[in-house]
RNA sequence: GCGCGCUUAGCUCAGUGGUAGAGCACAUCCUUCACACGGAUGGGGUCGCAGGUUCGAACCCUGCAGCGCGCACCA
């Protein structure tokens, strides 16, 4: 709900009247609906600015958000909000995938669990309209999903894979590869899905190991009634489509049987025993059915040696072979049990042993594949020189380095892609066959450009003009065809110079999982050279696989895969967001733990709680006062130190962050905006200048330390709003950090340092304050007076600037207070610490026990002996002074003086005890 | 079988040759006026094993073991 001046209504209640912990629910949806009024996604062609762009990895049209998904997507938002930021021109081009195969089969599951129908029994026409149905009202819910994780994407170019102006990019691309010769149809033996009933490619394909069982069998000599040649197999039940029994050449033990004839018990056969050098000798008993229908290397083998193909099985995986009745019309898994029992009742089963082998399954439909020979159309890789060379010379970066050889050696062993699929749902393939040559073309052994040429076939992104005498290829392509034209053919309709293209193609980064690197990465690439300006984008950043912590893989099965929009409604989208990124490690996999997660709504919340903290000291000035030039009030040097030093470490963690950007090292980021805030802003800085911040306080202390508030936060809300963009908004404006209509979203990051110089060694003064508090305290925690308030320390042989800084070091230690006295004559056994400000003393009533002290500082003692002796052990080695470089055996020395010095004071201290 | 990666505190992980770190968990104390989604203090590690290089190794090299992931037509 904006306001006429186009910004929302500055919040009417002060923050010191909000509630004690962030409730980000509310906060997000709101500020996110403000972004997309104020149009701050939208991406603009004609800016004169520098392009930044990044396309979205479309996630499935019906998919739902997981884990992955977030990292993914978090990630590439945080890139394009870092880069506008930067002062870029962002484009970050969101859409979705149509998902062939997993979309049409979740719409067939629903037609069958409501209405009882196959697609079949609708027809293909009424079957597209009822998925273009189910994706009109499932296919925006990973989008408002993406909207509620806060993804900054320019909506308003949203894309589809099936978008008509998309369909036209991937018929042109189908088209001209076929034109050059590298688009076929051939017969071949494929990966089938019995249950998708498609071919797949072979990425589609998911070896896993199963626990199988090897049969051994003998099968009799046609020629010799009574001898056998026994065989072992896994699938007993393919057995009707044996034709041969193969044995190595080498292989002296069946040197015998080669050209010679076995029978094949059902349906009874005489087969001949071949020798092939693909037969392992040590495998089984040596000897190898040969079923070239369902086996690839038996089909190699078969065309070898010119055999016959029988195939047995029907495309779902039941068993077609009438001959033998028992077995015809089972599954295949049935089958092959009874196809054991079958061997055995015939005593031709020698034994069946427990055997751990690797089975294809299918992706989609987890089901074993099945190798099968059909008509498919296949594609020769284009520019696949250009596409290896441009990872391998570093034109394309990766990011772990380590998937470039992963990607090169696939690069080197490619196969030839089958792009045909038996579906409905997807991108129809653009040829059309002349209906007078129909049947000569459907069993044609082979298609290509030879039949185009004489006119028996129409290939183009339209129908040919006589439509009625032509019949279109049913198949569809696979989804992946169509994805790997995405980051161009999102950017422009076909054949048009578009200005989104000329400004914002290629693309700067890519973001995605590196089990798509063959899928889609790879791909990309090569279409990017063939049909595009060139590379696709300039940086490869390969996400983490989320496991859950026994390190599983997440899945819908396990029950181990969070509902990131559960997590979100409990924790919000910037704990997420950040708890996540937060763990995520460079290299390796993600070890899930909602923990995480909420450590990172712990962290909104301690933000939140600071900037509350601050309005409670002193009424915020509204924005537009004077946004810009708020900040310090007065000039650094006479700034107390702990603002110099915190304003200094905010200066130092722009440039870590800066470094860490630079180098896509999120984790790191992650780590760095939560100690600074954490560890530095609040436990330090906020501790040590909240005297200045009560009511007692003067004027001038209390304006400059709220300055100083204001000066470090308003940076620090920039630095985090990339990682938590809701509540880096929500404070920015609460806190009057951003001018009238203005975003932190969109302000650009400073470009000079808050303080540029430490006027009178103020970091160092501070350093010195937090440890020697640190000590004070401890000394406090080790007398078991942690508690008190109202204790006495006394500091002896301290600096003269410490006068001034007595009262916050009371604070800090919770003590009445710090008294200076160079002369101090201490009672015998007072608690006593050496700090960086001198000797500190805890007189207490009670307290004086000179045995415990006595304990206590020899154990110091003794702990800084092994410290000296390590350091003169060092120093005393030739070896070590000689060849070390001369700095650092010079920090040795300097070491070695100041635990000796240390040593000599508490010895002192340890001889007054008597 | 080939390739890649990992092995550091109870857990999750940083740490590219010079004094072993963080967060969480744990223990003790604190409901003191930003925050108990908090504060203070503390305990806890032969850096997977064995060699080597080096003045010096968690870090570089070699081998081994365990785990994970790719690739591969052992039926």
């Amino acid at each position: 709900m904006l306001d006429k001046s186009g910004r929302l209504p500055y919040p009417s209640a002060p923050m010191s009247e909000l509630p004690k912990a962030y409730e980000p629910q509310a906060v997000e949806s709101k500020w996110y609906a403000a972004w997309l009024e104020g149009k701050c996604f939208e991406a603009d062609p004609a800016s004169e600015k520098e392009a930044y762009s990044i396309v979205i990895p479309p996630p499935n049209v019906t998919g739902i958000l997981h884990l992955g998904h977030v990292l993914n997507n978090t990630l590439q938002d945080i890139l394009a909000r870092r880069a506008r930021q930067e002062g870029k021109e962002v484009l970050w081009l969101p859409g979705t995938d149509h998902a062939g195969i997993a979309t049409q089969a979740k719409v067939e599951r629903e037609l069958r669990e409501k209405e009882q129908v196959t697609r079949r029994d609708l027809g293909r026409d009424e079957f597209l309209k009822r998925v273009w149905d189910w994706k009109d009202h499932h296919g925006g819910i990973i989008i408002s999903q993406l909207k509620r994780l806060g993804c900054s994407c320019d909506w308003g170019r949203e894309r589809f894979t099936m978008d008509e102006a998309y369909t036209k990019w991937v018929s042109h691309v189908f088209v001209e590869l076929f034109k050059e010769g590298l688009i076929y149809r051939g017969k071949r033996m494929v990966n089938w899905c019995p249950v998708s009933l498609t071919a797949l490619s072979d990425e589609e394909v998911i070896m896993t190991p199963q626990k199988s069982k090897l049969y051994f069998m003998k099968y009799e000599l046609a020629d010799a009634p009574g001898e056998f040649l026994e065989i072992s197999t896994t699938r007993p039940e393919t057995l009707m489509g044996d034709v041969a029994v193969a044995v190595n050449p080498k292989d002296e033990r069946f040197a015998k049987y080669i050209g010679r004839k076995v029978f094949r018990p059902f349906p009874h056969a005489e087969i001949p025993v071949i020798a092939d050098d693909h037969v392992d000798i040590e495998f089984g008993t040596g000897a190898l059915k040969i079923t070239p229908a369902h086996d690839k290397a038996d089909f190699d083998i078969g065309m070898k040696h010119d055999l016959e193909i029988i195939d047995v099985l029907t495309p779902d995986g039941h068993i077609e072979c009438p001959d033998c009745p028992e077995l015809h019309g089972l599954d295949r898994f049935v089958a092959r049990k009874k196809a054991g029992q079958m061997l055995e009742e015939r005593g031709l089963l020698i034994k069946v042993e427990e055997y751990d082998n690797n089975v294809g399954f299918s992706e989609r439909a987890h089901v074993p594949i099945e190798p099968r020979i059909s008509m498919q159309w296949f594609l020769k890789y284009p520019c696949v020189k250009e596409a290896a060379d441009a990872v391998a010379n570093g034109d394309i970066k990766f990011r772990p380095e380590r998937w470039a050889k992963t990607y090169a050696h696939w690069m080197e062993n490619l196969q030839d892609w089958c792009i045909s699929r038996q579906l409905w749902w997807g991108h129809q393939i653009p040829v059309w066959y002349h209906k007078e040559k129909l049947e000569a073309l459907t069993n044609a052994e082979s298609l290509d450009m030879s039949d185009f040429e004489k006119g028996d076939i129409h290939v183009g992104i339209e129908p040919p003009a006589d439509a009625e005498n032509w019949v279109r290829d049913e198949d569809v392509m696979d989804t992946w065809f169509s994805s790997w034209l995405w980051p161009f053919a999102t950017m422009s309709d076909l054949g048009e110079n578009s200005a989104t293209l000329r400004k914002f193609y290629p693309t700067t980064d890519l973001v995605t999982g590196p089990d798509i690197i063959f899928f889609w990465v790879a791909r990309m690439i090569m279409a990017g050279f063939r049909f595009a300006d060139g590379l696709p984008f300039g940086n490869v950043y390969f996400t983490s696989i989320i496991r859950d912590l026994q390190g599983r893989k997440m899945s819908k099965s396990l029950g181990n895969s969070p509902d990131p929009i559960e997590l979100m409604d409990k924790y919000g989208a910037d704990a997420l967001r950040f708890g996540l990124i937060r763990i995520a490690p460079v290299g390796a996999d993600i070890r899930f733990d909602e923990v995480q997660i909420e450590e990172g709504r712990n962290f909104a919340n301690k933000i939140y709680n600071a900037c509350r903290f601050r309005q409670m000291a002193g009424e915020s000035r509204r924005a537009g006062d004077s946004a810009e030039d708020r900040g310090l009030t007065t000039a650094p040097t006479n700034l107390p130190p702990y603002h110099i030093d915190i304003m200094a470490k905010l200066d130092a963690l722009a440039v870590n962050l800066r470094g860490a950007y630079a180098e896509y090292r999120f984790g790191e980021i992650a780590h760095l905006l939560y100690e600074f805030l954490w560890n530095e802003f609040c436990d330090k800085f906020l501790e040590a200048v909240k005297l200045d911040l009560r009511e007692s306080a003067t004027p001038e202390a209390r304006e400059a330390t709220l300055g100083t508030f204001d000066a470090v936060m308003s940076r620090y809300l920039q630095f985090l709003s990339p990682y938590m963009p809701h509540i880096a908004e929500e404070l920015s404006v609460r806190m009057g950090y951003v001018k009238e209509g203005e975003f932190v979203m969109e302000k650009e990051l400073p470009a000079e340092p808050l303080v540029g110089f430490d006027p009178a060694g103020a970091a160092a003064k501070a350093a010195a304050i937090y440890e020697s508090a640190g000590r004070m305290r401890n000394l406090k925690s080790e007398y078991n007076v942690a508690t008190r308030r109202d204790v006495r320390f006394v500091a002896k042989g301290a600096p003269a600037w410490l006068a001034a800084e007595t009262k916050v070091l009371a604070l800090l230690t919770g003590a009445g207070e710090i008294d200076i006295d160079g002369g101090y004559d201490a009672p015998k056994g007072t608690p006593v610490s050496l700090t960086p400000i001198g000797e500190i003393y805890l007189p207490l009533e009670g307290l004086i026990d000179v045995e415990a002290e006595r304990t206590r500082l020899t154990k110091e003692i003794e702990k800084i002996r092994m410290e000296v002796k390590k350091c003169e052990g060092k120093l005393s080695n030739a070896s070590f002074v000689d060849r070390a470089p001369a700095e650092v055996v010079e920090q040795e020395k300097q070491r070695l003086a100041e635990w000796q010095a240390k040593l000599g004071q508490l010895g002192d201290m340890l001889a007054a005890l008597g």
